[in-house]
DNA sequence: TTGTTCCAGCTTTTT
DNA sequence: GCTGGAACAA
């Protein structure tokens, strides 16, 4: 194979990252100045130029995307398969292990990852088990306690005794939350991370044993490691100089997860013999946008530096929208959309990106009302439905039957008359004998202490369990759960017609069981593991977004969060504004603020050609009508790369009522200064300015209790005294 | 056991 | 102002 493939398609930075000699090495790689592609050359240069074997390889990523589409593309440069190469996300890779040490990590063979949803739910029984009042201890707070805790690489038994009560009591449910899971063998994400540390520091057989097989490993998004995991990356190339990272510290946006900027400035210290390469040309966005981006990030201290460049030319302005309300707000975005369609534009080249998902509504609404495609990212993932959960958690039950999350989630899903009475007593003697809920059930029935009807309907439930176990066995995956689905009386209990989106939910079971269809069994992996536990695995770890993708041309919605890492030509950053973007929460702490402008650097850089920024100035909040003010981001950017826009004047199809209503007004030519007018909820008051027209025409108006207001013709329901 | 009503809370989210 | 969860009644 010719080298020249592998490296020509470079420049000089990129280059000389791809074709370093083996070292202990830190890229920084700006937004859109090619990192995945650094990535991907550097391990095709390895293995093809330095013979490195794709088993002595190691590529850590954080999504099951990222892995992915870096697999695909290594085996598109060097046309070989990338099956035995490790790339995969950290909680995978920590999966594997325990999978294939399992004894070593002090866990049983058929330990089960749990999401975060099965985890609060867990805990949630915990702390009634443990009678502690959840108002006073939210569980949600104890999840994030005790996830911060095992992030930090903190155990229980680590924690110091304070005097404090609060730490106290905290550390007890902190306790009896890894005794329970231990018993039940069940492994939440943090402490797949943990668990794989752990299993690394404390047996030296093998640790060695990988630290000789991965003679190169590499990090990408290094910026958003944790404690954990570089502390986990640290132990597996000790002593050795071969960890090469790619990161950005200026689009460093889950510290809030406990991602440690940090990690970076460490790396530095930990390495001495590292080597830094900038990679600071950017091949995505237009002059104008690097130059307001490059700026913005400027605000914060303590970076590394970088600024990025392009050769290509400076393009259109940013243009600014100063919007009257959130309506007003969506309005424009979707006319601007439809212009941009109506041009020959491909919807899903534009995106609508926002700070919180709330602020998706509004957009929604003008979409749907014009007809216009969309789809929001970031809603439900298909494997957190409650539905899928239920029948997962059979399947679960089955494999392990000391499965208490599952044992719980099922054992009156349909309901069989095991009421909360029953439930009760199991886990008190799951408590007191410290058994599974399942033991505990069979010694309930043993012990003959309930009810003939409770008794019975437990070994129903207890027969149902074994029975299906017995039945599944010979069938392919997906009979296996078409059979769990209707024979535990699931399918069943959605196919009732009182039972709300029934109609939905059974549509999901059948699209589970074609998911299991086409699920890709590795007989032969590497982990030993069964088709149902790589299945089951599959689901917790992997669960993609949507499981069926709208292949429609749609405009993209989605959180600024989930908008890292791509792009699009046409980008609307909206909500500008203080209190909203940056957050309340976020405003008082510099920290968490250059947080926020590293999520606003993110956001404008993932414009290609055209960046559009919306603030309201006024905006229904929690019920509540707020004025905010326009947010400090705004203020960062230059002016002369940004370009106030107005609506245009003539809005191509005047249907809709409000603005068939405001041309009423207009031809009337009703408001003149000084106008006495009155409001539904703000009552008497005078007209003080008139501003903007057609379906823009706003009004000041000094109310006598209300005070002084803008209000929108359009929306707001006056009438002239 | 189910359906209703009431009430708190309300960034960002992958694994 | 809306939504989801918990508490309550039937």
């Amino acid at each position: 194979m010719d080298v020249t493939t592998i490296i020509n398609s470079l420049n000089d930075a990129q280059r000389l990252a791809v074709t370093a000699p083996s070292q202990a090495m830190l890229v920084l790689a700006g937004a859109g100045s090619g990192k995945t592609r650094v990535l991907v050359h550097r391990i095709a240069w390895q293995i093809k130029v330095e013979g490195v074997s794709p088993h002595s390889i190691l590529a850590v990523t954080f999504t099951n995307k990222a892995a992915k589409e870096m697999r695909g593309r290594i085996e598109n440069l060097l046309s070989i398969s990338a099956h035995n190469l490790w790339i995969g996300t950290f909680h995978g890779i920590a999966h594997r292990l325990l999978r294939r040490h399992a004894q070593q990590a002090r866990l049983p063979e058929t330990f089960q990852v749990m999401d975060s949803g099965d985890q609060l739910r867990v805990i949630k029984r915990l702390l009634s088990n443990l009678n502690f009042d959840d108002k006073q201890w939210p569980p949600k707070e104890m999840q994030w306690y005790i996830n911060a805790q095992k992030d930090e690489g903190i155990r229980a038994r680590h924690c110091v005794e304070t005097g404090d009560s609060h730490d106290r009591q905290r550390l007890i449910i902190y306790k009896a939350y890894e005794e329970l899971c231990d018993r039940s063998g069940l492994v939440d994400f943090a402490e797949l991370l943990l668990r794989a540390h752990e299993l690394l520091r404390d047996n030296a057989d093998v640790l060695e044993f990988y630290q000789k097989r991965f003679t190169q490993v590499h990090v990408d998004e290094f910026q958003d490691t944790n404690t954990i995991q570089y502390a986990w990356l640290r132990l597996l190339t000790d002593g050795k100089d071969n960890l090469f990272v790619v990161g950005d510290d200026d689009q460093s946006i889950y510290g809030w997860r406990g991602a440690k900027i940090e990690n970076i400035y460490s790396f530095q210290r930990h390495y001495p013999n590292h080597q830094i390469i900038k990679l600071e040309q950017n091949y995505r966005s237009t002059g104008t946008i690097l130059k307001a981006s490059n700026k913005v990030i400027t605000n914060n201290t303590g970076r590394m530096g970088k600024e990025l460049w392009t050769d290509a030319g400076d393009g259109d302005l940013i243009s600014l929208y100063a919007a009257f309300n959130e309506q007003d707000e969506a309005y424009f975005v979707v006319d601007r959309i439809r212009a941009w369609v109506n041009e020959g534009g491909i919807r899903s080249d534009t995106a609508i990106l926002y700070r919180s998902n709330a602020q998706s509504r509004q957009f929604e609404e003008k979409l749907m009302a014009t007809g216009t495609p969309y789809i929001v990212y970031g809603g439900l993932r298909f494997f957190d439905r409650a539905e899928i959960k239920n029948a997962l958690a059979y399947l679960r039950l089955i494999a392990n039957r000391h499965d208490d999350a599952s044992f719980e989630r099922v054992i009156n899903t349909p309901t069989r008359g095991i009421g909360a009475k029953a439930i009760d007593e199991m886990r008190n003697i799951a408590r007191d004998q410290s058994v599974s809920l399942w033991s505990a059930a069979i010694l309930l029935i043993n012990q003959r202490t309930m009810s003939a009807r409770a008794t019975n309907a437990l070994i129903v439930f207890l027969e149902l369990i074994k029975s299906l176990e017995n039945d599944i066995e010979e069938l392919t995956l997906d009979e296996k759960v078409k059979r769990i689905v209707e024979k535990s009386g699931l399918m069943a209990l959605y196919q009732n017609e009182k039972m709300d989106k029934g109609d939905e939910k059974i549509e999901n079971l059948e699209e589970l069981v074609n998911a299991a269809k086409l699920f890709e069994f590795d007989k032969d992996n590497e982990d030993k593991l069964g088709e149902v536990d790589m299945f089951l695995s599959y689901a917790a770890l992997e669960a993609g977004v949507s499981q069926s993708e709208e292949s429609e041309d749609c405009v993209q919605l989605m959180t600024l969060h989930s908008a890292k890492g791509l792009e699009f030509k046409q980008v609307f950053l909206v909500g500008l504004e203080e209190g909203l973007f940056p957050s309340q929460q976020s405003v008082d702490d510099t920290g968490r603020l250059e947080e926020e402008r590293r999520l606003c650097y993110v956001g404008m850089t993932r414009a290609m050609q055209q960046l559009y920024l919306t603030y309201a100035e006024s905006r229904r909040l929690y019920g509540r009508e707020t004025y905010p003010r326009p947010s400090r981001f705004l203020r960062e950017i230059p002016a002369e790369l940004l370009q106030e826009v107005r609506m245009r004047a003539t809005i191509s199809r005047p249907v809709n009522a409000v603005q068939a209503k405001s041309a009423k007004f207009q031809t009337q030519g009703s408001y003149k200064l000084g106008q006495r007018v009155s409001h539904a909820k703000f009552g008497e008051g005078v007209v003080l300015q008139i501003e903007g027209e057609g379906a823009q025409e706003r009004v000041q108006i000094n109310f006598k209790s209300a005070g002084v207001k803008w209000l929108m013709l359009a929306y707001a329901k006056l009438d002239i005294l």
